[in-house]
DNA sequence: TCATATGGCGCG
DNA sequence: GCGCCATATGAC
């Protein structure tokens, strides 16, 4: 339930026999249902009238699901981010625990090799003899294991039936017991062998900032660290960003560990494949989970280490419900497991670089590139008062131009998608402006629509202007789909690729699409930052990103922070194949100093100049943030609320601003509205945001409007 | 007078 | 979050 509060049962008589501990789950009246909930704690006596306790109708579990100090983790999450214990825990189990099934009915586990199936007989099926084959290398597998690798219930059944291989349904550790095989390495630069050694080496609870540019081998590094904790019979947490966990990174991991059982943790997993890698990381029958934010919520039998990898990507942070940070909660699991914890990332979050520089974490850094010889080299193009073609300069087509002549790839960024943020009336200036929302409809031209991208809502592009029925009806602005069009006039001949949200709707599409670049189709690569994360393209020679500006003057305090790492991460993607790459910056303020920073020294000095500026603004990681959000279709009603909150005395280290309206005002019909709380010390904060949320608990208007707290925002929206 | 909509409350 | 109860609103 939404309360912060638990509540006291009794347990009967009937049932004392049962081991009802903490971590159990058990089935309880609340009101007129029933409900599955978590035993928190067991008593002799409670301060209710016992008139009042009613008795727990079943107990779901012979022991505890969740053990004490994963359950400690989830208590601090609930403290943390004041969020309530029940929906904490609750979002922690896989959706079957939650509604209370039998934990023990899992069905089948692994896969193995019969007798006859280690004759590796030749079959006519493809897929049939590579899953023999792959059995035989890895050994006894988890079967979700085996279809993350591609293998269909279909292929698994047919075996099964010629009785090659069979099904076990027993836990296991095996993969301790034999031992560890580790497929041939690269050796370590010496950069690289003082970060393994230094991690190894760590006795308990240490934070590492593996801090390593584009290519520098990052990943070898949590290979070699990992081969150290497999030897110790441990397992490992990796968390990596949503749009990172490709089957390329996966594969890497499992080629080097054949035999040792890596599993997958993502949104896309279904319930049951869910229910099955909770189980068995549990049951420390998994020796590595791969997983986005999600995983840090997994149990483990005995965690020996975690990674975070692209620790700065901003899908680390939940946006709704539960807006946990999960390489925030990776640091205190982390310590409180007593093991090492490993950020990664060439752009690391000013915060994390602050905990590094105060010596909190140890910094270790990367700086060989393992490919490239030399820097990208990086140019600022003045775009005042000059001409564009679709938002290209004549100096970006003419590199444009060399780079295609010299049959390399040039990828072009741009953060907008749909062909014009919004259509115009010639004759009197009317804005094809979203009904619901304070902001303009995008112009989809392929698709004939004008979609609002923040509600959603669409419609026809009207013919007429609705104002003064004029038929001079134009697009105003750039986004992707224009681009592209405009590209392809100016470099006919030249096959172009545009890889956005829309171009890559469609489930595998955007895989698909960037296997036919990789093949060498596309030379002329389109898209946003989609394009900039972690795929690599071996002819990219040239980058340019359009749309430098939107980052150097926003109301978000952290926008040029992920403005660099924007440009470093894209910039990254240019050189890779030997020769150094060009990166150009179209800029209204080419003279900008955190431009002239990043360009002229690199993300590692402009971030710590940045830290610098956070530091005289007060700003985080120099003071802690939360947001206190809220939305009403009535306005009045909305302001009340907030103001209501503002307590008239000021508060000991706490600053209070607003209520002021969000960054976009109203969407989808709703008032948006938000007071930022500013402490100067985590306590004081925290201490404020308990009794703030006391307070709302009682609060009348609390329940008109919708309202939800950020703590740590990073997106201010 | 009964049927239905709306709001506040408490859940052990 | 959701069902329960009290009260308001409405049709006949």
């Amino acid at each position: 339930m939404p309360l912060h509060r638990s509540f006291d049962y009794l347990l009967p008589t009937e049932l004392c026999s049962r081991a009802v501990a903490v971590g159990v789950r058990v089935s309880v009246p609340f009101g007129s249902r029933v409900l599955t909930g978590m035993v928190l704690k067991v008593k002799a006596s409670t301060e209710m009238p016992e008139d009042k306790v009613k008795a727990v109708k079943a107990v779901l579990d012979s022991t505890a699901i969740i053990d004490d100090s994963h359950l400690q983790l989830l208590q601090f999450t609930a403290r943390y981010y004041h969020y309530p214990l029940g929906e904490t825990v609750f979002t922690a189990l896989p959706k079957a625990l939650r509604e209370g099934a039998d934990i023990d009915k899992t069905s089948i586990n692994y896969l193995q090799l019969t007798e006859q199936g280690q004759q590796q007989p030749t079959l006519r099926a493809k897929k049939q003899q590579a899953l023999l084959k792959q059995l035989a290398e890895s050994g006894k597998s988890p079967t979700t294991e085996i279809k993350a690798l591609g293998y269909s219930k279909a292929t698994i059944d047919a075996l099964i039936n010629k009785e090659l291989i069979s099904q076990a349904v027993e836990f296991d550790s095996q993969w301790r017991e034999q031992p560890l095989q580790v497929a041939s390495k690269p050796r370590l630069n010496s950069e690289q062998a003082i970060a393994c050694t230094t991690i190894n080496q760590s006795p308990g609870f240490a934070a590492f900032l593996l801090e390593g540019v584009t290519g520098s081998g990052k990943t070898e590094v949590y290979l070699q660290c990992l081969e150290e904790v497999l030897q110790q019979g441990k397992q490992a947490l990796v968390l990596v960003p949503e749009i990172g966990l490709t089957p390329q990174t996966v594969n890497r991991f499992r080629r080097r560990f054949p035999n040792t059982p890596i599993m997958l943790w993502h949104s896309a997993l279904t319930d049951n494949e869910r229910l099955q890698t909770w189980r068995f990381c549990q049951k420390g029958s998994c020796a590595i989970v791969i997983g986005t934010r999600s995983a840090i919520f997994m149990p483990f039998l005995r965690l020996g280490m975690i990674i975070v990898d692209e620790e700065h990507d901003a899908s680390f942070k939940q946006q709704d419900t539960l807006r946990y940070h999960a390489r925030d909660l990776a640091a205190y699991r982390a310590q409180q497991q007593n093991i090492p914890l490993v950020l990664g990332s060439a752009t690391p979050a000013l915060e994390t670089l602050n905990r590094a520089l105060s010596d909190k974490y140890q910094l270790l850094s990367l700086t060989q590139r393992a490919q490239t010889s030399s820097d990208n080299q990086f140019e600022l193009i003045d775009i005042k008062g000059q001409h564009l073609e679709a938002g290209l300069s004549h100096s970006a087509l003419a590199y444009i131009k060399r780079e295609l002549a010299r049959q390399k790839q040039v990828m072009v960024f741009l953060n907008r998608r749909g062909f014009s943020p919004s259509l115009i009336c010639h004759e009197c200036g009317w804005l094809s402006d979203c009904s619901r929302c304070s902001t303009s409809a995008t112009y989809h031209k392929a698709m004939r629509r004008l979609v609002c991208h923040h509600c959603g809502e669409q419609s026809a592009p009207p013919m007429q202007c609705p104002d003064c029925g004029s038929t001079q009806i134009n697009p105003v602005g750039l986004g992707t789909e224009q681009l592209q069009e405009a590209l392809s006039e100016q470099f006919p001949d030249t096959p172009i690729s545009r890889i956005d949200r829309d171009s890559t709707r469609r489930k595998g599409s955007l895989e698909e699409e960037l296997a036919a670049i990789n093949r060498g189709g596309a030379r002329l690569l389109v898209g946003t930052q989609m394009l900039a994360k972690g795929h690599h393209f071996a002819d990219v020679s040239l980058v340019i990103i359009l749309d430098v500006d939107a980052g150097l003057y926003s109301c978000d305090f952290r926008a040029t922070e992920h403005l660099a790492q924007l440009v470093t991460q894209v910039a990254g993607r240019a050189g890779r194949s030997g020769e150094p790459g060009t990166v150009l910056l179209q800029t209204h303020f080419p003279e900008h100093p955190l431009l002239q920073d990043l360009v002229n020294n690199g993300y590692q000095h402009f971030a710590r100049y940045a830290l610098q500026e956070r530091h005289e603004t007060e700003m985080p990681p120099f003071s802690h943030l939360a947001l206190l959000r809220a939305e009403a279709h009535d306005l009045s009603l909305l302001l009340r609320f907030l103001s209501d909150l503002v307590p008239a005395a000021p508060v000991p280290k706490i600053q209070l601003l607003g209520p002021i309206p969000a960054p976009l005002e109203r969407v989808a019909g709703k008032y948006r509205y938000q007071l930022h709380i500013q402490g100067q010390d985590r306590g004081a904060l925290h201490g404020f945001l308990a009794q703030l949320m006391n307070y709302l608990g009682s609060n009348k208007l609390a329940q008109k409007v919708r309202w939800n707290l950020d703590v740590d925002p990073i997106d201010m929206m």
